[in-house]
RNA sequence: GGUGUCAUAGCUCAGUUGGUAGAGCAAAGGACUGAAAAUCCUUGUGUCCCCGGUUCGAUUCCUGGUGACACCA
């Protein structure tokens, strides 16, 4: 069994080609966008119409409530049951997707870490408002010197959690960080598309036109009163909420989503430039990426 | 045509009592193991509009020019 793994910066044309990859392979997609999971967000995160998906199965699609807790290690999970469940009716899987960490997850497995108990969770974030990262730093270097010593100790996520797991567990955080990557029962062969920057951009900037026009501001506007789950701090929400709250004229809340997106395309090209693993094509070398599926598909059994 | 104000980083501007300059925004680069479309870090040499003068030294002062804006004709 092979995983294709399609992966690229937003709006460089994922959406389209694994349609018709699935077509071409007669296989699912597995959605690896960590906000097309949710429900209510499909304009904001560009996700396919059901005219779009046609008859194609996509999984982890517009599934979650707003509210719910999820994580990369969730999606590992339920990935990997999935595949279990389509291994005997299918030799190929395409996985689609930009969520750096959900990708990685699932490609190499995370360290096994004890679920954060969500009082603990409640303290430490009610702490970090109250007292500032300092105290949590000075805790950090007492009771995890490993972790203190390697951790970015301005980024006070990072420090936070380190001690949430901490404190749920009774051991020290980097005791849990073995990084040691995980086998998979299947062949994962990762299919990377960029574009020349300028080309990107421009999409990204026409994507985002396409999106209000398409209703953007209403879909944010009804989900207004979800604003503070972790689901709608999300590029595209978050400004039009500055907008709606009458902060920011729409004009601007508009530039700022396209300014933000650029800087989120970025941040996973950089991510992607790493992983010596990817198989990069143009989107539109559609010749030479089906080509090169075709040689690495498993044969139906 | 006259008078005044201004001319500094891609943009908006600050500043140098004369010792060649710095903020915000934009932009670029990077980190990343259970909230990741999150969170965090790093990066500012630019004919200081042009010609000349004064000076050891001018982006800073002075003459002239050019351009922008305002007011007066």
């Amino acid at each position: 069994m092979t995983l294709f793994v399609l992966l690229g910066p937003t709006a460089v044309g994922k959406t389209e080609l694994s349609l018709k990859i699935a077509r071409h392979l007669g296989c699912p997609i597995i959605n690896c966008d960590s906000r097309q999971l949710y429900k209510g967000m499909q304009i904001g995160t560009a996700t396919p119409t059901a005219q779009e998906m046609g008859n194609i199965t996509h999984y982890f699609v517009g599934q979650l409530e707003l509210h719910e807790y999820y994580s990369a290690a969730r999606y590992e999970a339920d990935v990997i049951t999935l595949m279990e469940t389509l291994a005997p009716t299918y030799s190929n899987v395409l996985l689609s997707g930009g969520s750096m960490m959900y990708i990685d997850a699932v490609c190499h497995g995370i360290d096994d870490i004890p679920t954060i108990d969500p009082d603990v969770r409640r303290k430490m974030r009610k702490r970090l408002e109250e007292d500032g990262l300092e105290p949590l730093l000075v805790e950090l270097k007492e009771k995890d010197p490993l972790y203190y010593d390697i951790v970015d100790r301005k980024n006070h996520k990072r420090v936070v959690h380190a001690l949430e797991i901490i404190y749920t567990s009774g051991q020290p955080y980097s005791s849990f960080r073995s990084k040691t990557y995980k086998s998979r029962p299947f062949r994962i062969v990762k299919i990377g598309l960029r574009r020349e920057r300028e080309e990107l951009f421009d999409r990204i900037n026409r994507r985002v036109d396409r999106m209000m026009n398409e209703g953007f501001l209403d879909e944010a506007r009804r989900l207004l009163p979800f604003r503070h789950e972790n689901a709608l701090n999300t590029v595209g929400y978050k400004e039009l909420f500055h907008y709606l709250d009458g902060e920011w004229p729409l004009d601007m809340a508009v530039e700022r989503i396209k300014k933000n997106t650029r800087v989120y395309a970025k941040k996973q090209m950089t991510w992607f430039q790493r992983d010596p693993e990817i198989h990069w094509f143009h989107p539109d070398d559609e010749k030479g990426i089906m080509t090169f599926i075709d040689t690495l598909s498993t044969p139906a059994s």
